[in-house]
DNA sequence: ATATGCGGTTAACAATTTGATAATATTAGA
DNA sequence: TCTAATATTATCAAATTGTTAACCGCATAT
């Protein structure tokens, strides 16, 4: 998943897209529109948005189709999806939630509200804590940039850290190596090829513990 | 997290409380209930329930009061919170879910809604903890890239690995040796006739489990 | 101003693993 | 039985990662 979160909106009415996108693009997502159903479905397929808001009232396909035909889908198993709806009926409402989506919004919508739970969305599904990872005997404290073993700190350079801090966030998790680069150098950098393995090889040496392993053709992962 | 999921409620009205839990009882959840804050945080404590559910008016500890407490401390983190309120005040609704609960509900509660939104919350969850397929005593762990059988990790190359993944995928359906090459190689490579079988192979060799069968002039399945 | 050290990157090469193939044996089914 | 399809095995080239040293830029100390 990007950095910017990808936010798709699919409404008929010009008017309540235009206030969507601008409160969501004001909160720093990337937002893209759909005046329809059929519209949705490309501009979902082609964009691979992080999250789809989704009118239920929309010519052509309605809300619950695309809902539907996206959530068939591989590639959108996991994509959150809001419904918005003009009637707040009750049996709506239910079969929305229980055709897959994450939660439904009846009009008037209020921008800040949507706002909110967009956030609180994606708070979720990042799961990030900010705090201090610890496994047995090892702190990883992503404030102070400290790592603690065995009541020793290690002092670890800042892209060291930041490698290690992300493949600690997921024990086990296998990290690819696109993945990792996105995270911790930016999509912008460019790096060559042997950088990653460079700064793993410095942890491991750091840190004389064997907690990263190579998933060969894969990525690395962490664990104890 | 349990199997059957905990829900613990928190309000001061002994009517809603009642509905709340029948409705959810009846949903299969186990329920457990507080008339107050200060109770809820108690019983938070106690049983670790996988969602709670906040009245925003209580005596003693209000619901945002008890969630910022809660929320403060590691075991609840990652804790589904709903809350309820009888205001629909945009102010306190925004500020609930920035507090960092997951969803927020104006009375009057329609039961049924409530229950789809909770179904909704913990489907979410479950997709996201899943990137494993378990029969039995295999399990294979897509994100970990992993194969356990009988708790024994066994490791898979990634050609290996993706092609026992496809399979399992579906088990019991043939993939023709076609559909195989598309999913697992891409349809620009191309490799010889052989190829495929030695994989197989491979996997049928560290696995030491009989669960890919040939059906010979189609292809292959994945069964237990 | 100059020197020193650190962080980050790269290049070059070594070590390792993977995956494809060829050659041969075996099997299932007409 | 006979044959086409699959299994098996060893081998080798290619892909991937590990390791080391060198380089550059920047900050800080001398």
């Amino acid at each position: 998943m990007s950095i910017v979160k990808k936010i798709l909106i699919a409404d008929d009415e010009p008017d309540i897209l235009e206030i969507i996108k601008f409160n969501l693009q004001a909160e720093g997502y990337e937002v893209i529109t759909a005046k329809n159903g059929n519209e949705a479905i490309d501009m979902a397929k082609q964009y691979q948005p992080d999250l789809i808001i989704l009118d239920i009232m929309m010519p052509g396909k309605n809300g619950i189709e695309v809902c539907d035909i996206l959530r068939m889908q591989p590639a959108f198993q996991e994509t959150l999806i809001i419904f918005l709806s003009a009637l707040s009926d009750e049996v709506t409402e239910i079969k929305g939630l229980e055709t897959g989506a994450d939660d439904y919004l009846t009009k008037p919508i209020k921008p800040k509200i949507l706002a909110s739970k967009v956030n609180a969305l994606f708070r979720r599904l990042n799961k990030e804590s900010n705090g201090v990872l610890q496994y047995g005997e090892l702190k990883i404290d992503r404030e102070k940039y400290i790592i603690n073993y065995q009541n020793e700190d290690i002092i670890l350079a800042r892209k060291e850290f930041e490698l290690l801090a992300l493949l600690a966030s997921k024990p086990g998790k296998v990290f690819l190596r696109n993945e990792i680069l996105n995270q911790v150098w930016g999509t912008e950098v460019i790096v060559g090829d042997r950088t990653i393995d460079v700064h793993i090889r410095k942890i491991r040496q750091k840190l004389d513990l064997d907690c990263i392993t190579t998933v060969k053709g894969v990525g690395y992962k962490f664990e104890l």
